[in-house]
RNA sequence: GCGCCCUUAGCUCAGUGGAUAGAGCGUCCGGCUACGAACCGGGAGGUCGCAGGUUCGAAUCCUGCAGGGCGCACCA
């Protein structure tokens, strides 16, 4: 795909730099050449405000700088007009030619279309979630789910090797309450007598496992040692908690590629040796990180911009969370070697970045890790809070979310607010299907165009638009023959696409696609409403819109993928 | 007390240092004898929280203040 926005950024470029080569321009260096989309589209389709940053330097005014630099970007072919305009702005406006070429490459290139090669092949790993496997997800958990199954499409989709992760906390202090909590639970159920933990978890779920192991296995836990019963219960209802997060995160269509254990980094080498934790730690003590104080072991994260510095392993001989963090950080960035690791944590965590970022330097990989901080999730319900408490256990969990609203309209709500913007959910609205939802303005163009194509191959069963598509319109249609401010305004809105995916990947925003996806499906009921497709007494015409409604079909069912969102024939 | 995030139209939110700050919803007025009206067009609606600063130019960057959210463990 070539993305129009780096063609033009070319050409500036090329053009001021010919203009200094020839003297018109006396500059020491280059201005830095950046190209915006105006918002207002008189000012064309592209401005550069390269002749205002040069004006100093070359002891000119801006305009005249613009007329130099102008001068020598005109004839090319995709460009339309070169203007100069305001204080000294270069509006340019790309040609028809380089917008049809546009359409044919939506068509040529399918789903791959808007993709790009930004990433150069670079390995990417996310991780995303990583829920602790004693409990249901709550709905923030959701949003991270969508947040980073997206992101992972879009990575990919801009030419990254992307990986999904799922850290799973299968060790440490939460593991043993729940343990106990099912286990006293299961005595209850057995009739004896029994104190339920302090910090025990209430959750009507805990009582669930306890009851399919009761009818599993019967009561023949109730007289083991309590150690017996524990680590027994602690296995099997972690299996099954484990099995639930990805039955539910596969009903919103998130899949992962690794789950990875706790255990492993507190478990000896392959070679039996040191763990990997303890690797970390003699890795930070060789690099001088590391101190003793009042019998535990700190990190020296002051060195990089901490409050504090942290301890690793505490006094009582046990490590800390964060030493395990350590671990698996140095085991994504040393031993897996990727190129960059991103973290998605909920605004709650917002405390470990620097720790974390400052681990990430102690070890040898400045600024490949990025960490995503997402804010969190209010839910409503017809404009009202709906409460939830955790010391009770009750709540609405993101498995009934889903179960209400449908994954479509989950992911869709979860990804259209800005990660760093708390998100307030309504679930009646989600649910609705109305204009007022934004993902079925969206799918239903898409059900539109397919209804369209349908119509023009006079097939109204067929499945496939696809094939009906490219059985109904040559690759070389002439779309010349499509001037009205409809036809060039999609053709300009399919134009963005990958420059729209690519902001997506370097900023780490999915939510400028669920805009972009927006923006695209009402240039399409634009066109839709201006332009008669179908018209028997038109046939080249036909053809050529045809070829556009077709090339919109190909960039929803892309953009949709990409947000993780069904793109439905027929709604 | 310290740190991070947020504050933009009645509501929910976009907005990469640029030109007259945008979208959806709501509201008011219009548009189906042709391909899906779950659609389209138009109007009204703004001291971009407040005050300074940086510069050719600030919603955007810096400082201070106010309001809201979330954190500040040898917990995870």
């Amino acid at each position: 795909m070539f993305a129009v926005q780096h063609l033009i950024e070319t050409l500036v470029h090329d053009a001021l730099e010919a203009s200094v080569a020839s003297g018109e321009l006396a500059l020491a260096e280059l201005p830095e050449v950046t190209v915006e989309r105006p918002r207002d589209v008189t000012h064309g389709d592209w401005a550069t405000n390269v002749a205002m940053r040069a004006a100093k330097p070359a002891g000119m005014p801006p305009r005249a700088v613009a007329e130099v630099i102008a001068a020598r970007m005109s004839g090319h072919a995709d460009i339309a007009s070169v203007e100069i305009a305001g204080p000294g702005f270069i509006n340019i406006r790309l040609s028809d030619a380089a917008l049809q070429r546009v359409v044919r490459e939506a068509r040529a290139q399918g789903t791959s279309f808007g993709s790009s090669k930004l990433g150069a092949g670079r390995t990417v790993q996310v991780e995303f979630v990583s829920a602790n496997p004693v409990g249901p997800m709550h709905v923030g958990h959701g949003r991270w789910a969508a947040l980073g199954d997206s992101l992972a499409r879009i990575l990919a989709h801009a030419g990254y090797s992307v990986e999904r992760e799922f850290y799973v906390n299968d060790q440490g202090v939460q593991m043993d309450v729940f343990a106990e909590s099912v286990a006293a639970r299961y005595l209850e159920l057995a009739g004896r007598e029994v104190t339920f933990p302090e910090e025990g978890y209430r959750g009507a779920y805990i009582t669930d496992i306890a009851r399919e192991i009761m009818a599993e296995e019967g009561e023949r836990w109730a007289d083991t040692s309590a150690e017996e019963r524990e680590a027994y219960f602690k296995e099997k209802a972690y299996a099954q908690v484990l099995a639930h997060l990805k039955h539910v995160l596969s009903g919103m269509g998130v899949e992962f590629d690794v789950w990875f254990s706790e255990r492993t980094l507190h478990a000896p080498g392959d070679d039996g040796g040191p763990s990997a934790i303890e690797r970390a730690i003699a890795r930070l003590r060789e690099a001088g990180y590391i101190y003793e104080h009042e019998g535990a072991t700190w990190f020296r994260s002051t060195d990089f911009g901490d409050d504090k510095d942290r301890v690793l392993l505490k006094a009582d001989g046990s490590y800390t969370y964060f030493a395990a963090d350590v671990a698996y950080h140095w085991n994504k960035l040393e031993e897996r070697g990727f190129d960059v690791v991103i973290d998605i944590w909920g605004a709650d965590h917002h405390g470990y970045v620097k720790r974390m970022e400052a681990a990430v330097a102690a070890l040898g990989h400045p600024g490949k890790l990025k960490l995503i901080i997402g804010q969190l999730v209010n839910l409503f319900r017809n404009g009202e809070v709906v409460r939830m408490s955790k010391r009770t256990g009750e709540m609405v969990t993101f498995e009934d979310l889903l179960d209400e609203v449908g994954p479509d309209a989950a992911r869709y709500f979860f990804l259209r607010r800005s990660t760093d913007q708390a998100l307030d959910f309504d679930i009646a609205l989600a649910k609705e299907q109305s204009s007022d939802n934004p993902v079925y303005y969206v799918q239903y163009a898409h059900a539109r165009i397919c209804s369209i194509l349908r119509k023009a191959a006079d097939a109204p069963e067929a499945e496939d638009v696809s094939a009906l598509a490219a059985a109904l319109v040559p690759a070389d249609a002439d779309l010349s023959l499509l001037t009205t401010e409809a036809e060039l305004g999609l053709f300009r809105k399919l134009a963005e696409f990958s420059e729209v995916v690519e902001a997506a990947a370097e900023q780490y925003t999915p939510h400028k696609l669920t805009r972009y996806a927006e923006e695209l499906a009402a240039s399409f009921h634009q066109f839709y409403t201006v332009c008669r497709v179908v018209n028997p007494d038109a046939p080249a015409l036909t053809v050529a819109r045809l070829a556009v409604v077709d090339a919109s079909r190909i960039a929803l069912e892309s953009v949709l993928g990409l947000l993780g969102v069904h793109a439905p024939q027929r709604m």
